[in-house]
RNA sequence: GGGCCGGUAGAUCAGCUGGUAGAUCGUUUGCUUCGCAAGCAAAAGGCCCCGGGUUCAAAUCCCGGCCGGUCCA
C-alpha cells in the first residue's frame, strides 16, 4: 500500500504507473511506459489538433447525450440542469460548476440529493476568464460541465475513488481514445470551504475532466493540509466530477479552435453578415495560434506574426486574426447573456444583474467595433434557436427586449461619455485621478478616454493595473457585515401557528424566563421571519396581563419579549388579531401580487425582497424598465381577479426534491429555507412558494388589494408598495381626503381640480411675468425720481429714495449704470450705490454686494449726517 | 447594500468663490428664394427637481427627499 491517497487499485489494474513530469514536476499517472511528461499543455502539445484521438465525431448535443447516457446506463439518475443564476445560494451569483447545484444543503448532509448517484449537464458561467475570451481561441465564459456525483454518507455508501477513476477511463475509451493518451495528474482541490484530493484527466494536451474527492472541511485545528489550508475530515464524502463538454467536442472534431468546434456554424453565418471569408491556410494558422501559451497580448501577437511568417502569409493576416477573435467573443458573450437572462438575471447595477450588464456592454462594444450591431438580433436569434432545448421559449421575446433596452442605454452612455471626455480634453491633460473619476462616476473606460484623446493628439497613459488601483480605492469603503449569533440550549418550541393559522388564543407553559423574554413550550405567536413581522399580544398569568412586544425565533426556539416579568408555569396567550389578520392578508397578497406582476410584465420577474407590515407592505421585483401606470393598473386588476376568484390557500410540508421537481426554483422567491422538508404555500393553482409565513385560508378573505406606489430602488429592481383589505379602503379614504381638501381650497368639484389647477398655475405664471415687466417699468420711473431727489451730505449731495426690497437691486443696477451715487432705504437695510465717490464712516459695518453696499439696522439720519463725498 | 456624479429653455449643456439665468441646436415670424437646402434678423419658450435651513438676498451654500447615471461588493 502506498501512502498516496490517490493510489487507487483500478489504476494499477489498468496498467497505470505514477511518474513525475520532467518539465513541470507534477505527479501524474500514465499507462504509457515511455511517457516522461504529464501530458498537459504546455508540457505537451495539443496533439488532438493534428491527430484524431476519438473514433467518433460528435457535436454539442450528441456529446452531451453520449455522456449522460453513459452514466444513466450505469445506474445514475439524470438531473435536469439548474439555472445559471444561483437563486438558491447567498454566497455566489452564478453557477460556476455542477456541484454548485447541490451546495449548501446537499453537501452539508441536510438534504438528500435528487438522485444518488446522479448525472447532470450543467451550464456554467465563469467570468474570471472573461479577459481571455476572444484572445486565445480557447477560453470561454459559458460552458457545460457534464458531471456525475455520488454522495457517500456514514450509513449509505455509493462509490468512491476507484469507481470514479474507472468511469473516467472507461468513458474516454468508449469514445475511442487510446489509453496511452490518457494521463491523470494529481492536483488537490480546495474551494468554498471544502477540499479533497483530485485528479485532472488529460488527453492529448488538454484537460478534459476533473475528478474531485471532496471529503474535507476547513478547520484551523485540522490535521490535513491541502494547498496550504488546514482541513478536517467530514462525515460525507462527495464525488465531484466535471467534464468539459466543449472541450470534448473540440477534441472529437479536431477543429482549429474551440470556437470552430462549438460555434462553427454561427461563425460562418456571422462572417457572411460582414462579407468575410476564411483566408487561406486558416486551419494551419489557427491550430498553431491556439497552441501559444497565454501570456501578455504582446506575446500573443508576436508569436502570431511568427506563425504568419512561417506559413508565408500576408502580414495583413493579423487583421483577420483580430476580426475572428472578436467574433469568438461575440458568440461566447451572446450565449452567456442568453443563459443569464433566461435564468432570471435582469440587467442592473446590483448583484447578478450587474454581471449581465457587464457581459452585454462588452458584447455591444465588440459588435460596434466589427460593424455587426445591426445583426445583433440575428445573432441572438440563431443562438437562442440552437440552445432552445435548454431554454424557456417564453423568455425569448423578453430576452430580446432586455438586450435592446440595455443596448439603448449603452448608446446613450457612449454619447454622454463623448461630451464629458471632450470637456476634459479641452480643459487640461488627463491624469490618473481624472481617469479614475471618469470611470467611477460615469463608467467611462480609460481606454476609451485614451482613444478619444489620441484623436486630438493628446497622449493619455492608462496604467496596466488600472482596475486594481480602482479596486484598492474602494476597499476602504467596504465594511464586513456582522452576524449576531445567540446560543441557545433549550428544547424547540412547538409552533401552534402552523397547526392552526387562525388560532388567536392558546394555553401554554413558560419553561424559561430570561432578562426581558420568556420561552414557552408551545406558542401561537408568529415570530418575525420571511418578511413577516412578529405578532403582538398578551400573555396572561394569574389574572395579570403581560404585553408581548416582539417575538423572535433562534434555531427552533421562540423568544417572546414581554413587558414585565412573569414566572414559569401556566399561561394563556392572546394574539392581537387585528394586527395579525392584516399581516396574514398582506402576506398572501404578496404572493398574489408577485404572480400578477409576472403575468403582466413577463417571466423575467423574480422577487428581489419583500417586507410585510400592518398597513403598507412592499414587494421588490426584478424588472428592466420603468413600470408604466397602465401596467400597474393591470397588475392590480390581475390581483383582484385572483382575490375575487376565492381560491383556497394551502400550506403543506413537502420533501424538498419533490417540491423542486413540482414547482422549480420559483419556490425560493422569498429566500432559501434550510431542511429536508420545506413548507410550500400554494395560492390555488396560481402560485407556489416555499414560505414559513401565516396566510389566510382563501384569497377571498383579502377582499381588496391596492398598489400605493411604485419606485425603482435600483436599476433593474422595482419596489411596489401596496396594502390590502381594510388598508386598501383606508388608502382610498386618504386619497379622498386629499381631494376634498384640495377642492375645498379652490371651491370646485373634484372632477374640475386638474383643469382648475392648470388654470391657476398658468395665471400665476402670467402674473409673474407681468410683475417682472411692471417692476422693470416702475424701477425706471423710480430711478428718474431718485436721481432728482437729493439730500445734503458733507461736501455734496446724494440722491435718495425709499424702495421695496425686491426692487432694491434692479434700481441700484440702473443707478450704478448712470453713475449716480444714491442712498436707498428698504425695510431694515440701507443700500448705498457707490461709484467710488462716497466715503463711508469706518465704524459702519457693511457688506459689498457687487452693485451696492448693504448696511443693516442703521438710523438713516445719523448715517446721512456722517456720509461724505470724497475730495 | 455602500461610494461617486448629475437634475437649469423642447434637446444638449454653461452659470454654482451667493446679487435676480445664458449658449448651441430646435421652434415661430420676417427678409432672401420659383421651391428646397442655407443665410440674415427678431421673437417665443425657465416653480433653475421638491421640501426645509442659513442669509437682507439661494439656481448657487447646508440638511432631507424624489428622480436619473455610474462604480464596487
Amino acid at each position: 500500500m502506498s501512502d498516496d491517497p490517490l493510489d487507487v487499485d483500478i489504476l494499477h489494474e489498468k496498467g497505470f504507473v505514477k511518474k513525475k513530469c520532467v518539465k513541470c514536476g507534477s505527479v501524474f499517472w500514465t499507462a504509457d511506459p515511455k511517457r516522461e511528461t504529464c501530458g498537459e499543455f504546455p508540457c505537451d502539445p495539443y496533439i488532438f489538433l493534428d491527430e484524431k484521438l476519438m473514433n467518433v465525431e460528435l457535436d454539442f448535443y450528441e456529446m452531451k447525450k453520449r455522456f449522460v447516457d453513459f452514466f444513466k446506463e450505469r445506474n445514475h439518475g439524470e438531473v435536469e440542469r439548474y439555472p445559471v443564476v444561483a437563486k438558491w445560494r447567498k454566497d455566489v451569483f452564478l453557477v460556476n460548476a455542477s456541484i454548485y447545484d447541490f451546495q449548501p444543503h446537499v453537501t452539508s448532509g441536510e438534504v438528500p440529493p435528487p438522485s444518488n448517484p446522479l448525472v447532470v449537464a450543467q451550464p456554467c458561467i465563469r467570468l474570471v476568464d472573461i479577459d481571455d475570451v476572444g484572445r486565445t481561441g480557447r477560453h470561454l465564459t459559458s460552458f457545460i460541465m457534464m458531471a456525475h456525483h455520488a454522495f457517500n454518507y456514514p450509513d449509505k455508501y455509493v462509490y468512491w475513488k476507484n469507481e470514479t477513476v474507472n468511469y473516467a477511463i472507461t468513458f474516454l475509451e468508449s469514445l475511442g481514445i487510446e489509453r496511452k493518451y490518457i494521463t491523470l495528474k494529481e492536483n488537490p482541490w480546495t474551494g468554498g470551504g471544502n477540499g479533497g484530493y483530485a485528479f485532472e484527466v488529460i488527453v492529448g494536451g488538454i484537460e478534459l475532466a476533473t475528478l474531485v474527492f471532496m471529503e474535507f472541511i476547513e478547520d484551523p485545528d485540522g490535521n490535513i493540509v491541502l494547498n496550504g489550508i488546514r482541513f478536517r475530515r467530514m462525515d460525507i464524502k462527495v464525488v465531484d466530477t466535471g467534464y468539459g463538454l466543449e472541450r470534448f467536442v473540440w477534441v472529437s472534431k479536431g477543429s482549429p479552435s474551440i470556437f470552430d468546434a462549438v460555434y462553427g456554424d454561427f461563425i460562418k453565418r456571422i462572417m457572411r453578415f460582414s462579407n468575410m471569408n476564411f483566408p487561406e491556410k486558416y486551419e494551419d494558422f489557427m491550430k498553431r495560434f491556439v497552441s501559444i501559451e497565454n501570456k501578455s497580448e504582446n506575446f500573443l501577437i508576436e508569436k502570431a506574426n511568427k506563425i504568419i511568417n512561417d506559413l508565408n502569409l500576408d502580414s495583413s493576416y493579423i487583421e483577420f486574426l483580430n476580426y475572428i477573435r472578436k467574433i469568438d467573443m461575440i458568440v461566447d458573450h451572446v450565449r452567456t447573456a442568453i443563459f443569464m437572462l433566461n435564468d432570471g438575471a435582469v440587467p442592473s447595477n446590483v448583484k447578478s444583474g450587474y454581471l449581465a450588464r457587464l457581459i452585454l456592454r462588452r458584447l455591444f462594444r465588440v459588435l460596434e467595433e466589427t460593424g455587426l450591431s445591426k445583426n445583433m438580433k440575428n445573432i441572438f436569434e440563431m443562438e437562442m434557436e440552437f440552445f432552445r432545448p435548454m431554454l424557456d421559449e417564453e423568455m425569448f421575446p423578453v430576452i430580446m427586449d432586455m438586450v435592446n433596452v440595455e443596448y439603448e442605454r449603452y448608446r446613450e452612455n457612449i454619447q454622454k461619455s463623448m461630451n464629458i471626455i471632450e470637456k476634459y480634453i479641452q480643459k487640461k491633460n488627463i491624469d490618473l485621478n481624472t481617469l479614475i473619476y471618469l470611470y467611477d462616476s460615469y463608467g467611462i473606460l480609460p481606454e476609451f478616454v485614451a482613444e478619444r484623446a489620441k484623436e486630438k493628439g493628446i497622449t493619455v497613459n492608462v496604467p496596466e493595473n488600472f482596475r486594481s488601483i480602482v479596486a484598492s480605492r474602494h476597499e476602504k469603503a467596504l465594511e464586513k457585515e456582522k452576524e449576531e449569533q445567540i446560543k441557545v440550549d433549550l428544547p424547540p418550541t412547538r409552533p401552534l401557528y402552523y397547526e392552526d393559522q387562525d388560532m388567536n388564543e392558546f394555553d401554554a407553559e413558560i419553561i424559561y424566563v430570561g432578562e426581558d423574554f420568556v420561552i414557552l413550550d408551545r406558542t401561537a405567536f408568529y415570530p418575525e421571519g420571511g418578511g413577516q413581522p412578529a405578532d403582538h399580544g398578551y400573555i396572561i398569568q394569574n389574572g395579570k396581563e403581560y404585553y408581548v412586544k416582539d417575538v423572535q425565533k433562534v434555531k427552533n426556539v421562540i423568544y417572546h419579549y414581554v413587558e414585565g416579568k412573569p414566572e414559569t408555569g401556566k399561561v394563556h396567550g392572546i394574539i392581537d388579531w387585528d394586527r395579525r389578520s392584516r399581516l396574514m392578508r398582506n402576506h398572501t397578497a404578496t404572493h398574489i401580487l408577485l404572480h400578477s406582476c409576472r403575468k403582466v410584465l413577463g417571466k423575467h420577474v423574480w422577487q428581489a425582497g419583500a417586507q410585510k407590515d400592518v398597513l403598507y407592505s412592499r414587494l421588490d421585483i426584478t424588472h428592466y424598465k420603468k413600470i408604466t401606470d397602465e401596467e400597474l393598473k393591470n397588475i392590480e386588476k390581475e390581483a383582484l381577479k385572483i382575490i375575487t376568484d376565492c381560491v383556497p390557500v394551502k400550506a403543506e410540508w413537502l420533501d424538498r426534491n419533490e417540491a423542486e421537481k413540482l414547482y422549480g426554483f420559483r419556490l425560493y422567491e422569498g429566500g432559501i429555507p434550510p431542511g429536508e422538508k420545506i413548507r410550500v404555500v400554494k395560492v390555488g393553482d396560481y402560485d407556489a412558494e416555499g414560505c414559513g409565513g401565516t396566510h389566510v385560508k382563501n384569497t377571498g378573505e383579502i377582499g381588496f388589494l391596492k398598489i400605493i406606489k411604485e419606485e425603482k430602488i435600483q436599476d433593474g429592481v422595482s419596489r411596489i408598495i401596496f396594502t390590502s383589505w381594510m388598508g386598501g379602503l383606508e388608502e382610498i379614504h386618504r386619497m379622498e381626503n386629499i381631494l376634498r381638501e384640495s377642492s375645498a381650497i379652490l371651491k370646485v368639484e373634484n372632477e374640475k381640480l386638474p383643469k382648475t389647477i392648470q388654470r391657476f398655475f398658468e395665471e400665476w405664471k402670467e402674473l409673474n411675468k407681468y410683475k417682472e415687466r411692471m417692476q422693470e417699468k416702475l424701477s425706471r420711473l423710480l430711478v428718474e425720481e431718485i436721481k432728482n431727489k437729493k439730500m445734503d451730505i458733507k461736501n455734496g449731495k446724494i440722491s435718495y429714495g425709499e424702495v421695496e426690497k425686491d426692487m432694491l437691486f434692479i434700481i441700484a443696477k440702473y443707478l450704478k449704470e448712470m453713475n449716480v451715487d444714491a442712498l436707498l432705504k428698504s425695510d431694515n437695510i440701507i443700500g448705498i450705490v457707490d461709484s467710488g465717490k462716497i466715503r463711508i464712516p469706518e465704524d459702519v459695518k457693511y457688506k459689498d454686494a457687487g452693485v451696492i453696499k448693504i448696511i443693516e439696522n442703521m438710523d438713516i439720519k445719523d448715517l446721512l449726517s456722517r456720509l461724505e463725498v470724497k475730495e
